[in-house]
DNA sequence: TGTACATCAGTGAACGCGCGTTCACTGATGTAC
DNA sequence: TGTACATCAGTGAACGCGCGTTCACTGATGTAC
């Protein structure tokens, strides 16, 4: 009856898109098996546990968000406003692209019990923040603490996002150029 | 045994309490009869069940936050500057006052199942486009999308309080006289 | 080339715990007379 | 003032469902010879 095949990307993309849209636990097995079009034990061949695989594919997505947005924040090509701005622009191409994984991303954080993620050093934040004491530290802008400049930025950038998963604000491209103007101008890089 | 008394609070308080720390999903009914010193079926003399009680505390508290920065958002007596750095200060303000309620009120509205709240009036983002699109009109700032400015500024206020309830961010007056100056930079009232 | 065997993703039914909820009860308080 | 009664917050034990998890199984695939 069974015909093997490779269902564990289904079960992962799955578990990703209601992970996102319901949260982590009002999000049972059934359901994802069900969305996968699996028997609820087919994921106990990939994963020791719902809780497990949910935090192995935050991980998973979080490590490859911040290591490509570190490519765009340490791009050494540009200067400190072109950093800044193709960081943005990458956060909001990305998000168009695959808002169901960046919604993950987003809003299931706060979802996890024990602050499991804010020890590791693989993180949009702590990835800010260095890109920020980076430029204090060469004077490109006035000097400052990085971690409350970094929270202030990233707050103004993201928050947009988050209204938009909520439906109640629109995105466009004028819109993103603001928001890259008032980074800047948060940051003194104009 | 029993000896009648105003237990109501206690439960609110623990409520409170353990959904601000450990979310709504991952707080039992037991949890809370527990802190509260109360028995679970207590509970249910105030409140038709675990959601509802969550839900009637929420709005009660987002409410009341809500009607308190709208008195500072929207003061006679102050011009735009002074509104903002009104409503920011009192957020910061509320926050030390009762960092409980805060991070409550902050955190668990991710936690509910059907985008209940944002068909609402009465929450804080819906005031501060208000705001917005009042000081537009009148020409105090440039034009723009209210909607837009005010997630953008809302994001630069809350995310270092965010920051501030993972331990990543210490608070103090010269951080928000930033995020207070960072506002008004990035809304065109300096 | 065919045969025997190990591997392993997926099945489907069952298990059992934790959870929200229920309910008959208790006893203190307030009120009518 | 005392007595009878309604009210109602809180008790404590039990219930039952939904959930994560388990497990004996199946059958397709790859490999050794």
């Amino acid at each position: 009856m069974p015909r093997p095949n490779i269902k564990q990307k289904d079960i992962e993309d799955a578990a990703i898109r209601l992970f996102a849209s319901k949260g982590l636990s009002r999000t049972t097995i059934r359901d994802i098996a069900a969305a996968a079009g699996v028997t609820e034990g087919a994921l106990y061949r990939h994963y020791p546990g719902k809780d497990e695989m949910a935090w192995a594919l935050f991980v998973r997505e979080l490590d490859r968000f911040t290591r490509d947005l570190g490519d765009r924040l340490f791009d050494p090509l540009l200067a400190g406003a072109g950093r800044l701005e193709a960081g943005i622009r990458f956060m909001y191409g990305y998000y168009a692209e695959d808002p169901v994984t960046f919604q993950f991303i987003m809003l299931t954080q706060h979802g996890f019990p024990g602050e499991k993620l804010l020890n590791e050093e693989t993180n949009p934040n702590d990835m800010a923040v260095r890109f920020i004491a980076g430029l204090m530290e060469r004077g490109e802008i006035p000097a400052g603490d990085p971690v409350a400049m970094a929270a202030m930025v990233m707050g103004l950038v993201l928050q947009p996002l988050v209204m938009h998963c909520y439906g109640r604000l629109q995105l466009s491209p004028a819109l993103v150029d603001s928001v890259v103007a008032a980074a800047k101008r948060t940051m003194g890089l104009d």
